[in-house]
DNA sequence: TCTGTATAGAACATCATGTCTGATACCGAA
DNA sequence: TTCGGTATCAGACATGATGTTCTATACAGA
């Protein structure tokens, strides 16, 4: 077991500034748009620190992302324990609506991408799990978990990607109603 | 009304040589490393030829997806009047399935956005005049047509590309009955 | 205070993009 | 078949982003 030690505080400020950089120009113009050049700019960073914490731009990106994940993650947790519902679409709709700002940034650019295939397996663990342990009680399907979680997860992206991009013109409760009766189904 | 004048033989082969290599080279690396380079090498045209037709790469790729969404187009047009069904997706099901390499190929690759988003409005065409073209026999729903078409679409978009990337394990008809009967609710 | 490590700054090689040139080959119409 | 228009080629070139490497300096933590 190796001892973790916590990292420098050099190395902290560095990568708070870089993560805090690559936010606002993610607002600002977007992710493709931005080059690691804007990034050390924005950053007051050298360049070749830079490049003593991330491989590349995207590296950094993920690295972004993984913070985003962990704050969904655990609003995600709250609501799985409270209601019956298999995915925790009301707390999605809440934490985007949050961070819309950097949401609709990326949606369309690469940037989306890589986020949306972060958050997309964690979405569909919660379905998977969620459909297992239910009691199916009337539900006589014969359609295959691996189809209906795939489902599940697909519409909800689609549902959240559509309301963030037209500026989230129904409350996220509302929209979490409509999703709950469209996937009564599944 | 001025008259439009067929092009050029040389053009019609130029543009056909690009569209096979694009085509080629994205199942064999992909979209995103497919290089302007590798592009005029593979097609043996000179540098200066492909910006004479094209202005990026991305330029390329849309104009050789417009073919296969004037395919796809067609597979579906016929659908629509078969079928009471809103989506044509069967259709889809077996157009994805002709051109597999392809668009397995695209998926994750930063092609796939742009397809995608070219496709995307096309479908979301459909659902919404079906919708509005629909009885809406004992259907009291409130939720707005406009939710209910990026429902049908986000879904029915979800389950191809499960559907592809996963080597269809399951033949176009039934992912259409599964489709079909999930998004019963819409 | 002292040692190890992070950083700055800048130079550098590399690679892909897109532009431009003049010479050549080809097309389609007369 | 000829001829004017145009597409093509080959290559050079400017540009901009990426990622590497170096040394001197500043700082953190013990």
């Amino acid at each position: 077991m190796t001892r973790e030690r916590p990292p420098d505080r050099r190395v902290r400020r560095t990568k708070q500034r870089l993560d805090d950089a690559l936010e606002s120009l993610i607002i600002e113009k977007g992710y493709d748009k931005t080059t690691v050049q804007d990034l050390i700019d924005r950053a007051d960073v050298g360049r070749s620190t830079f490049y003593a914490h991330y491989e590349t731009k995207d590296d950094l990106l993920a690295s972004w992302g993984d913070q985003l994940a962990a704050e969904m993650e655990l609003q995600m947790a709250q609501q799985q324990t409270e209601a019956g519902s298999i995915m925790p679409s009301l707390a999605l709709f809440r934490h985007m609506a949050e961070a819309h700002h950097v949401y609709k940034a990326m949606i369309g650019s690469r940037g989306g991408d890589i986020a949306t295939a972060m958050v997309h397996s964690s979405l569909l663990r919660h379905a998977t799990s969620g459909l297992e342990r239910r009691p199916d009680a009337g539900n006589k399907t014969t359609i295959p978990i691996e189809v209906r979680a795939e489902f599940l997860t697909g519409s909800l992206f689609s549902l959240l990607t559509w309301w963030v991009d037209n500026d989230m013109p129904y409350p996220p409760e509302s929209m979490d109603e409509m999703y709950q009766e469209l996937t009564r189904t599944a």
